[in-house]
DNA sequence: AACGCGGGGGC
DNA sequence: GCCCCAGCGTT
């Protein structure tokens, strides 16, 4: 228990005034939960705040359209955390009468729910004595017990949930938790760890054999691919563009996104022209907006981008809307469609006139 | 057991 | 440039 009161002193003094700690219903904790998977509580914090003003409650989300959830969820990334979030509201408002799951096993059988959220709401709003194991808690363990099993194999992943439980504090696990995130976030730090004046110091087997950057370990990383997209902005003298619903399995899901071709290799401009016209059966002046492709970073591509100009004529727009059935609207009415973040910046900086 | 899935920020 | 972030779902 020495462990667990150090870490609830240490948050009781420096513990950040974050929206989803004043509560105790699952709703806003779901929310708050899901937001921060895989991200930052800065990047999550103003997008937590608009969800809750426009979906107050669980049912207000299961009531509207996904694209409206997409739409908010907007640059926030891994859009299936937002099509899962209004897939499970729509189970509990539909078919669990708007109550949530008050137990570990029910909560995780909701789309968007695994072991380490289930465990959170779990402990949160219900107080069940489970022990949260997310990357802050498997750093603070790895160098507090000096564990240097990988964190992402499954032996380490059986480790550190074992070692989590037994270290929590049963009686107040949800505080508990809170603490040791908290602690990892911003004491306990993946670089320039706070050691020198660290609560736990004496105890933590990674400082006193000088081990602290060392650890976790964590195995591989993915292979960053890179993907070339060539997107062609079509137009017509009324203002008109095509957008295509992104409705299948890969990236940017059920998002819109440009008429768009794609390369795993980069092609050659003629390649790309070719491959235009025979998708299009069309043959057309194309401009590109800019030489040089914008570049945009995922965590498993390297995009390059770049932007067609095709203007048309109203007989031949008509004919590639029907043909491919892509989604008509008025170039300055695209914002109301969720957009990833690539496209957005391209859409800017189109109407400011770059 | 490994990979796909976004975007932002620290160093 | 590389790593990490209150992970999950699929294969």
């Amino acid at each position: 228990m020495a462990f667990s009161s150090q870490i609830c002193e240490w948050y009781h003094q420096h513990k950040r005034d974050l929206p989803w700690r004043n509560t105790k219903h699952a709703y806003p904790i779901w929310l708050s939960e899901v937001m921060l998977q895989q991200t930052r509580v800065k990047q999550a914090l103003p997008y937590f705040t608009k969800f809750l003003k426009r979906f107050p409650k669980v049912c207000d989300l299961a009531h509207a359209k996904e694209d409206e959830v997409l739409k908010m969820w907007q640059g926030l990334g891994y859009y299936s955390r937002g099509r899962n979030l209004h897939k499970a509201a729509q189970k509990i408002c539909f078919e669990l009468h708007g109550e949530f799951p008050n137990s570990f096993e029910g909560l995780k059988k909701l789309p968007g729910i695994g072991e380490y959220t289930a465990s959170a709401i779990a402990s949160f709003a219900y107080q069940t004595p489970l022990a949260v194991v997310d990357g802050n808690v498997y750093r603070v363990l790895a160098r507090y017990l000096g564990i240097s099993t990988p964190i992402n194999s499954p032996e380490g992943e059986k480790i550190f949930k074992e070692k989590a439980n037994e270290l929590l504090n049963k009686k107040l696990p949800d505080l508990h938790n809170q603490a040791i995130m908290e602690f990892g976030a911003l004491h306990c730090t993946p670089k320039k760890p706070k050691c020198l004046f660290c609560p736990l110091q004496e105890s933590c087997v990674a400082f006193q054999l000088n081990k602290v950057n060392q650890l976790p370990v964590k195995l591989k990383k993915t292979k960053v691919k890179n993907l070339y997209q060539h997107y062609f902005i079509f137009e017509t003298e009324s203002q008109k563009t095509l957008l295509n619903h992104r409705n299948f399995e890969g990236i940017w899901k059920n998002l819109y996104v440009f008429p768009v071709l794609e390369y795993f290799n980069k092609p050659r401009l003629e390649e790309v022209k070719t491959d235009f016209e025979n998708k299009f059966d069309l043959r057309v002046k194309m401009e590109r907006f800019e030489k040089k492709p914008k570049q945009h970073l995922l965590s498993h591509r390297k995009i390059q981008a770049y932007f067609w100009q095709v203007k048309l004529s109203s007989k031949e727009f008509d004919r590639i809307q029907k043909e491919n059935n892509y989604q008509l609207t008025n170039f300055h009415k695209v914002k109301e469609f969720a957009v990833p973040v690539l496209i957005q910046n391209f859409i800017d900086a189109f109407l400011s006139g770059n």
